[in-house]
DNA sequence: CTGAAAGCGCTTACAG
DNA sequence: CTGAAAGCGCTTACAG
């Protein structure tokens, strides 16, 4: 294969000492050993073993990011966003897709490439906080997404009930009365669902407008196809919603198209809102009012928790932190009926 | 930190090479032994260093992919198959995103990250053949997405003249007459574009339609924005365009919005159809008519092809395979005007 | 400023 | 079936 340290050290009449010195620009070497063996290593085409030095070193430069899905743009958004902070801080990733499939995220936590990634950034949707907080591998990890942790390590989020809240309030705020909600979960589902749902209920109690159970909808996988069912439910009621809050973007343009099917117009007889601000929104007819989340915030503080654990404050108390979240309007939420 | 193979080979009182038959699934095991050591390994909760068994065994059970842009839904789509793929065959997935940046390219090609990635599979924009062809690095490589290459290395990729080709004569069959293109990119640019920009001047040459210069636009980034912008431009002639060619679908949404804000029809008065097939096609208004590449397919040859090369295959000739598409007939081309 | 040597944790011929 | 030992390629005290 390539050449080693030793076959450039030989060729440069050095010890292979002398060639790391000058592979990890140490300083203190004399210009005419550091140009001989800068010449072997050009000639010999030297790359460094990574493995090796990883080995040695005890650290990779490698970490992990664990997500339910590459192909949501949500998360690919987030993964941009995060690969890029991680580089900024030297560091390359590696992705674990886990469909959100509990099987996979176990996984996860017990480590899988021991000793190969430096740390962990994962966003759980199967595996419940007991689970996290049992966690036996001792890899650095920070989480993502949900609230609801309490505590088993660092997390990153935006606060979910806030932002539910927000945007429901925005529907109330354009004269709607009846406002539904796409994206609830089955009891045991994710923690996301229940903190938006909360965000909801909160705000129409503020506005005084009564809950109905009928206008508040399951979104199974939070994908399109499923705010394009809901909704078409919703428009069959005998009497049918003048708004929806769905808990997440995909499930909004699904709603969207749902009511263009439906041959119901968006805003004019319905309003829609969703959460992401996911870049199809922008570009969509109408075009989507939504809960921006701060991704590059998220990114950058996902990075920095996890830099100082992978530094060795290995022990310091989890730490919770929110990022920041503004509301969007755009078209679909645009004018009264 | 955890332990390592001879901790466990003394809490078993056996050797590190026992240990090592057992961790790795060795047969010829005194099912004693095998017992001793299991017990020896959970109750330490061993975790190979898997720094270490790469630098042994010379292999990582890694591949780099290396794409322009995680974000862009036909990118994430492919990642999320190939990663898929990857796993099926054993092997972990690390992202670069080149932003299709000539240095960050170049970077992948050079070898970023030697002896810690087994083999590579890039998307190249930026690069050109001949830089393709001059790689020093001998990491087994795999390309995607132009079918320019003509031999650095196999490729893997759909017929771009033909589909544009198909995509162009769909618009013909309908009964369009001035068919716009979207997407062509400067002299210099990438040869995707060259190659659809030649399937659609193929298709109005077959159907005996004049080539227009004005209704051949750029798409500079291949982003919505550059659609809705592109097609503005379209519209603003004194004899606008009745369909356009999308060289692909983010452009087509882009399209399609901006002849939405232009207060025109699709497709009764343009008809809009792109290439990747990317999910926010089925759901948007109109959904969007596209040619699908079979990205599961893409995913599956380019690790066949890799595997061969990693698996020792280094010299035979470079390898060129076509995958599969289709034509799928949506709403912003149904109909006549 | 440079060298000789140990050792990171693993796998793998080589013996027995 | 199991053990003792070498070595993958690197980094890093330790000398000098």
């Amino acid at each position: 294969m390539g050449a080693s340290l030793r076959d450039v050290a030989q060729r440069a009449g050095v010890s292979v000492k002398t060639v790391s010195n000058v592979v990890n620009g140490y300083e203190h070497v004399t210009p005419t050993t550091r140009a001989k063996v800068e010449a072997a290593l050009s000639e010999l085409n030297y790359k460094p073993n990574l493995s090796a030095r990883n080995l040695r070193r005890g650290r990779s430069g490698i970490i992990a990011l664990a997500l339910p899905e590459l192909d949501s743009p949500y998360f690919a958004e987030l993964a941009r966003a995060m690969i890029k902070a991680a580089e900024d801080a030297g560091y390359t990733v590696l992705i674990d897709q886990t469909d959100g499939l509990l099987e996979r995220e176990r996984h996860v936590l017990a480590g899988i490439r021991p000793q190969l990634v430096d740390g962990l950034i994962v966003s759980p949707l199967a595996v419940g906080r007991e689970e996290l907080a049992a966690r036996t591998d001792d890899t650095p990890m920070v989480l993502l997404g949900e609230s609801v942790f309490e505590g088993p390590a660092d997390h990153v989020a935006i606060d979910n009930v806030a932002a539910a809240g927000i945007a429901t309030e925005h529907l109330v705020s354009i004269g709607r009365q009846r406002i539904a909600a796409i994206g609830v979960q089955p009891p045991d589902g994710q923690g996301t669902a229940r903190l938006r749902l909360q965000g909801y209920l909160d705000a129409l109690g503020a506005a005084g407008l009564p809950v109905e159970e009928d206008l508040i909808k399951q979104g199974e996988t939070f994908h399109r196809k499923d705010g394009v069912k809901a909704v078409q439910e919703l428009l069959a009621l005998p009497e049918p919603p003048d708004a929806v809050f769905c808990f997440n973007d995909l499930l909004a343009l699904g709603a969207i198209r749902g009511a263009h099917e439906a041959g119901v117009r968006v805003p004019e007889d319905i309003a829609i809102v969703g959460i992401d601000d996911i870049e199809d929104g922008q570009y969509s007819t109408p075009s989507l009012t939504t809960i921006s989340p701060d991704k590059d915030q998220i990114a950058r503080l996902s990075m920095e928790f996890l830099q100082s654990r992978m530094a060795g404050d290995r022990d310091a108390a989890p730490r919770e932190v929110q990022a920041d979240f503004r509301l969007i309007e755009r078209e679909s939420t645009r004018g009264r009926h």
